[in-house]
DNA sequence: GCTCATCTATTAATTTACTAGTAAGTGGCG
DNA sequence: CGCCACTTACTAGTAAATTAATAGATGAGC
């Protein structure tokens, strides 16, 4: 049997959706519509059908609003960039977050610029870390 | 540019499957399910149908050794580790790698060892940057 | 209060992922 | 050769993800 699903990752869809409203704050089914491409076409009911999903998982909340359900995000994006990245880590780079680093300097992934800040970053956090 | 349409992504159940190709190099089908966990109880029918999905796929070529089917890897592990953190950074970093990193080292991912690792990492890249 | 446009909720269809059973093929060994 | 353990190929069933149609609810405006 198949391992029961644990609902702390999105899906590609569900990805989308909390994109649109972590730019949006506050929104409503015909609001995340909107801002979606025009070349999306995707029905007003689907679109209604994924956010009542992902209030029920827990990612959203939702208030009404006259006739309509505004929602917003429960799960902040730099939480689930932090959750994925955790994830990631564990199941690609063997729970070593500084291997996956070391791919996307080696990958030259990263500017100079880039290297530059983060030796900065690096410096910074180095330094007041009193541990 | 044009989207690829391959998969390009695995599964993940792929995935696990892939890890464990990756650690063994050349392996038949009861190889593979040997390396497995014991608690995992999967089939063998379901191990050599997931492995001849990832053949269809093009992550893996194999070969008849007597009666059986020997794999091993074409999609290497450096390569897709390289592949998904594209993706990654693509899909939740707007395309910015070095605010992935951010987030690793603020959200306290990485051990002191592992920043004074990165240290170096950075401070070679930085410093054998010939043009 | 009634109508109607618009919203939510329910249900369903389709696709993909995963798992495994059945059937058919093959090689090693007596 | 002929058996048999084992392998691959095929098929099928279940679950999750995605999309959208249908049905029912509700508020705004006349």
């Amino acid at each position: 049997m198949r391992k029961r699903k644990t609902h702390e990752l999105l899906t590609e869809v569900e990805l989308e959706f909390m994109t649109l409203l972590w730019e949006l704050g506050d929104a409503s089914v015909r609001d995340v519509l909107s801002k979606m491409d025009k070349d999306r076409n995707l029905a007003y009911t689907s679109a209604a059908t994924i956010l009542r999903i992902l209030e029920q998982k827990g990612f959203v909340s939702s208030k009404k609003d006259g006739k309509s359900l505004i929602y917003s995000a429960i799960l902040s994006k730099n939480e689930y960039q932090s959750r994925l990245l955790k994830d990631v880590s564990a199941k690609l780079f063997d729970n070593t977050p500084a291997a996956l680093v070391a791919t996307l300097v080696n990958d030259d992934h990263l500017t100079q610029d880039a290297l530059e800040e983060l030796r900065v970053l690096l410096g910074r956090k180095l330094g007041d870390d009193s541990g």
